[in-house]
DNA sequence: ACAAACCCTACTTAGCTGATGGAGTAAATT
DNA sequence: AATTTACTCCATCAGCTAAGTAGGGTTTGT
């Protein structure tokens, strides 16, 4: 099927990596942009259209950068996923969002293979809209510390 | 996210209609083509892939036309849906059939959204390669008896 | 030989993705 | 008020893919 757009990976980055510095004020999308290797002007429209759907703010002139708006924890990877790539759904005839019928189906009701798209759909939506950037991050730390037990090594051992 | 392509969903009409007929001989491109509404030529291309990909048989020459070469119970949604739209993961990096490093990501083993786009390829997958065509049939067959239950008047009662 | 029917290669068109460039606007500092 | 810092907006571009079209070529049955 279709992989995520950078789009989406470079946001779902960016948000990580605003939700680390959510208490130090401000960032530079210069910072940003160069920290996590993202194209600068790219990335500027990534965090305008986030902006724009309520999940970040910003602050113009010297001193301004963005910041988020909604807390790590209330930030879904769903929300950011079809923000930028569309529904989730795999035919617009399953999809909660954006639906739409199948222009040759002459009756969905009875129609099989949306019974199975619709419960790909469910399970994509539910792992999609039940987690969070908050989520993401500290699952990132548990896997850390975990590699850090089986590897005593790396120094990064509690 | 992205949507089936037409490939598949085409592919997915043209293997139903060939089930339901896969005890009268071989199926005409042109018969299928002008019963499910596929364009005549794009269709050739669907079922010769299908063909090479040993989920269908054909016959050249009078009389001939296509047929399943596997039974309808073991042809799965997820091989069709590889076939024409590629891997089911939103990541290449949590692929099971086209696995590939994500180019950025520094240590895969510790990435937060690997982690939950790895549960999104397994709840998919285990759906998709879990539903055959058989499935798919008799799963409209039963959804048109529940139809035809609460609403007597359309003529499919039993 | 002839016609039926699948096989193969190439092409076209439109739309999308990823990215870039440059001018515009707002805020803080001097 | 001028300057600097940063975000905002608009326009453009190259490359790619999906969907479909075109036109022969090859095989088979009668």
């Amino acid at each position: 099927m279709r992989v995520l757009s950078q789009k989406t990976k470079y946001a779902l980055r960016a948000l990580q990596y605003l939700a680390l510095r959510r208490h130090e004020g401000p960032v530079l999308i210069s910072d940003l942009s160069e920290d996590e290797k993202i194209p600068r002007k790219f990335l500027e429209l990534i965090l305008l259209e986030l902006k724009n759907n309520g999940i970040l703010q910003s602050k113009k002139g010297k001193g301004g950068g963005y910041a988020l708006r909604k807390a790590p924890a209330e930030i879904t990877l769903g929300q950011v996923v079809r923000l930028f790539d569309g529904p989730v759904a795999l035919m617009p005839c399953v999809s909660e969002s954006a639906y739409a019928p199948c222009p040759e189906c002459h009756d969905e009701a009875v129609c099989g293979t949306r019974f199975f798209m619709k419960e790909v759909r469910d399970a994509t939506a539910k792992i999609l809209d039940g987690t969070t950037i908050a989520d993401v991050l500290s699952r990132s730390q548990l896997l850390e510390s975990k590699r850090a037990l089986s590897s005593p090594a790396t120094g990064y051992q509690i």
